[in-house]
DNA sequence: CCTTTTGTTTTGTCTAGGACATATTGGACA
DNA sequence: TGTCCAATATGTCCTAGACAAAACAAAAGG
């Protein structure tokens, strides 16, 4: 209820630690009584009051977490250990994708680390009109932001530098669909496209609607974060064919599976759901509610076979 | 855990019912004890299983709050109560505000419902060029989306509409900043724009930022969602002189009053706090952490006091 | 009549420790 | 090497009580 970031030390409700983190209460709470931490101090009525060095090493336990570690392993360990770790994934994470970066990717790494906006948003937007937008989504955004959210996981990247990343170029996207749009106002299929509402990431569901757009599909976007029950009523009021989602590797697995089941039942069978973006959940078996698309270039295939499977229009 | 939706009536875990109606567990639990309302039935393993009628029934409940009313005057009334309470609450709201409504907007407002996505762009879009981007800004945007949240609060507009009419106005906007930030790169002061990671709303984000750069400010927006200690970063980062924030009134008062004092302690006492959109907390006289602009018309006044504030530069 | 102060009720969030369904792991076996 | 099963790990859910902050109502004062 209280603030508790007041005096010298800097400290935090469990509300402001979840916030913060991204952990869940019930999370903190039963991670503190088996593992023994995190071990916050209590307040005069007895809630937990966390300092700030604890809220930091949650922040760091996250990251490992994301990256596939398991709690048991990591959450116990003292905050060297936790740092050890870190540069270890690191090293193994650069071993599998480092080799094919070009020169230019690492060139946008560094405007990024350097907040150099104005210079990497015209680096970008030259770039754009350079190659044209197909082969700038598939060369260029689509490998840098794999780039950006790998820096991250390895802590290299803050949060804000991300955002600062996505911002820019969801600007130059969003610029070039304005005139995309305008040509497919009666294309077929109508492709719904959204996130659920715990997945704030929208740039993977851009780079995917110029994708759409460029393979002449109508786009309907509704941008992030839409409730299920709403995303079925738009499938119907647009007569949407085809319903496209975004999941990064950030949302629980769970709420993907559990999502894709319920929309699964509350739209029409003929409706086919499309699921792309790094979120591991995607490549189970177990997964038949949704068609997974593994990269951007799939989408051209995945709608030339839905157009072949559709009967001809009289 | 289980997904709880099978077999012919449609069926929702706890989970579902919170990422549905926007209503903590905690609150759901609490209500049931107090009010009696929701009464779900339980599983095997004794978890609760809301049928679908009572999360609609949640639904109207969660916009009645919203509105303002109490929950002990709310959740206990039968749905009908509730729908009468509706139409009364629709009838307030229109007297308020429903004069000064010009025809035009009340056309995109019919666009909107009949998901005429096309008409809806090309006429705001001619709008726009017509107008200028200030005025365009002033005279349709901000009364369109304050009419479209109004419509929605009454339940006349489903939320997947109001997706859609964001994602359409968004388009535009961020097409026009892409040209006028180029303007603006060694402008002062710096603005850091952004929301508070509860606050998904993104669209007077937006037209703060055309504001901002209209007046010649210099725009570093994060876009949505950003956690208090990136916010803090980002202004070490870009020696940002102003935080500007946008708050919808879905958002909790207690996050927004305690964000704010939390923010205001991470960064420098000379960078400056601003602070804009519809919720109500913003009002009160408490509220000194931050510089509350109620309109839009504003960002340029609160500009010109700033830059008068400040000492020559050498 | 309007404003401030004080007392009362309402309401969301927190706590504790237990329980259990679902993943994941590691070993046995084919 | 791959598949199956048992053991463990892990997040979420449960109950019921407590309390601080907010909202309201009533009384006092100008």
């Amino acid at each position: 209820m209280n603030m508790r970031a007041e005096g010298s030390s800097v400290q935090f409700s469990i509300a402001a630690v979840e916030r913060d983190t991204g952990l869940g209460k019930d999370t903190l709470r039963v991670w503190e009584r088996r593992y023994g931490f995190p071990q916050p101090q209590r307040d005069s009525s007895g809630e937990r009051i966390y300092p700030l060095e604890q809220v930091e090493k949650l922040r760091v336990i996250k990251r490992l977490l994301d990256q596939g570690l398991r709690p048991g392993r990591v959450v116990p360990l003292p905050i060297e250990a936790l740092h050890a770790l870190s540069s270890q994934q690191a090293s193994q994470a650069q071993h599998l994708q480092g080799l094919q970066a070009h020169e230019d990717l690492l060139n946008y790494m560094a405007l990024i680390r350097q907040h150099e906006l104005e210079n990497l948003r015209n680096g970008l937007s030259q770039a754009l009109v350079h190659k044209g937008l197909s082969p700038f989504i598939e060369q260029v955004v689509a490998p840098l932001t794999s780039m950006v959210g790998e820096a991250w996981m390895r802590g290299e990247l803050q949060v804000f530098e991300e955002h600062l990343y996505t911002e820019c170029v969801s600007g130059l996207l969003r610029g070039v669909l304005n005139d995309l749009v305008e040509t497919t106002r009666s294309a077929t299929p109508t492709v719904l496209l959204t996130t659920f509402p715990q997945e704030a990431h929208g740039l993977g569901l851009l780079m995917a609607e110029c994708m759409f757009a460029l393979h002449g599909a109508r786009c309907v976007s509704l941008g992030t974060q839409t409730p299920l029950h709403d995303i079925a009523q738009a499938v119907v009021a647009h007569q949407a064919q085809v319903v496209a989602l975004s999941f990064s590797a950030s949302m629980n697995p769970k709420h993907v599976l559990d999502g894709l089941v319920e929309l699964r039942q509350r739209i029409a069978p003929e409706v086919q759901i499309w699921a792309g973006g790094r979120n591991p959940v995607l490549q189970r078996r177990e997964q038949s509610q949704a068609l997974v698309l593994n990269s951007l270039e799939q989408i051209g295939h995945a709608l030339q076979n839905w157009r072949e499977s559709q009967p001809a229009r009289p």
